[in-house]
DNA sequence: ACATATATGATAGTAAAACTACTATATTTG
DNA sequence: CAAATATAGTAGTTTTACTATCATATATGT
């Protein structure tokens, strides 16, 4: 998955910003500056004054592309998913066997993420460390309502679907698919922070990743009911 | 679990406030102002000045309890950890099954929260919505390994803790049991918020609770090898 | 009963955050 | 080349998150 994607995008969905930041140059900036300062500082301590010095513009100028820097939040994190989506379909291709796509699945969905030169401005290591630590802040609050309304998160159930038809092609009886699905995506964010910050709240076992291992142990065999 | 009850006091780590909120009126005041407020109008929006207003005192006598409104957050979540355990305490006294134990600890973790009147002036049903929604924020921030190290996330720890006690009398030589316990408190608390207001991320299944449904089945056969 | 400590209330002030508005200049496009 | 668009720069407003000060009320110890 090389050279192929330098022409392919990532959509967002456009009611999340104001400008297309993939339209500009300084709106990839913003980008960028938003995933390095975010990883650095945390969502909290993060203000368009500070992205604004860090990249060299003003803030009006981000005001521009974003109404809030939690719609910006929101931008990074649907990319994130669109650009899951995206790796799934790719690494399932021309597989099978349902079991295996569903282990692949679930792999890709909670390893490690190493980095690479796909979508340049985008660190995906960074990236990864703050749909961790602060994406779930996006629906965790009082407008969850308003913006699933506007369609804010159908990247994410899209994520979730795909997943699901794999576990109801093995089993197309099992009640609780978009549960055992979600379960190890938000499951999978959790571990890989306790391991860092609250270890005695998980497991490390040497020599695996403690992490992929048990959610796919998981995934195939709670849908045996 | 009635009027024993009236005698005991849910303790929570005293670096989380400056003067102990169950030692006044005021103190239990603000947290019972508090747990109605944010429940209303969530975490982001809550401020010290709506809260003085709701409960009629000033700004200044409720920094007199706590530094900020995250730690104030923090103390509700730790009450909330602490009363979890002293429940399952209490419900798992004379059962000698590990299996049975284990099955009453999770329906304890992941049910509904009925109103009670025990600690009068928590409304337990408002702070489970709050738990639910907000207590990851206590530490999905880059102040989780100071106030790691301050002991502010004991309560939790010693709750998990509790339960992997039971999960290895079963099997005890499972080598995820901590990642299983708080994969279930935390899938517990996303499935709910999820059931609300991103159903499509979840199932819901007539004529049953599915959550602890789902997760009792998951902590039972998870174990099995 | 009186002094003293402690708790609360009332008010004011500061620094930063989260915007909005306006004007000027540079760059692109038709 | 004109017109539209993008960006920069500056200034201002409101709200939040605090800190400080002083007055008053209440409780407590002798």
């Amino acid at each position: 998955m090389d050279n192929l994607l330098s022409n392919i995008k990532i959509k967002v969905n456009d009611k999340v910003f104001i400008k297309d930041p993939e339209s500009s140059e300084l709106g990839k900036r913003i980008v960028q500056g938003t995933i390095g300062l975010i990883d650095e500082i945390g969502f909290e301590q993060f203000t368009f004054k500070k992205l604004a010095k860090e990249i060299k513009t003003s803030e009006a100028s981000i005001y521009r592309y974003f109404d809030s820097k939690h719609h910006l939040l929101v931008y990074i994190t649907l990319w994130y998913w669109g650009w899951m989506e995206y790796r799934i379909v790719f690494k399932l291709m021309n597989i099978e066997s349902a079991e295996e796509r569903l282990t692949i699945a679930v792999k890709t969905l909670t390893e490690v993420i190493e980095e690479d030169k796909d979508f340049n401005h985008i660190n995906k290591v960074k990236l990864h460390r703050i749909v961790i630590r602060e994406s779930s802040k996006i629906y965790l609050n009082k407008s969850v309502d308003n913006e699933n309304s506007e369609g804010f998160f159908l990247a994410y159930k899209r994520l979730v679907e795909r997943v699901v038809k794999i576990i109801l092609e093995i089993n197309p009886t099992y009640k609780y698919p978009h549960m055992l699905v979600s379960t190890i995506i938000e499951g999978a964010h959790h571990q890989r922070y306790f391991a860092k910050h609250l270890p005695r709240l998980t497991d490390v076992v040497n020599g695996e990743d403690a992490v992929t291992t048990f959610y796919q142990k998981m995934a195939l065999t709670q849908l045996k009911d």
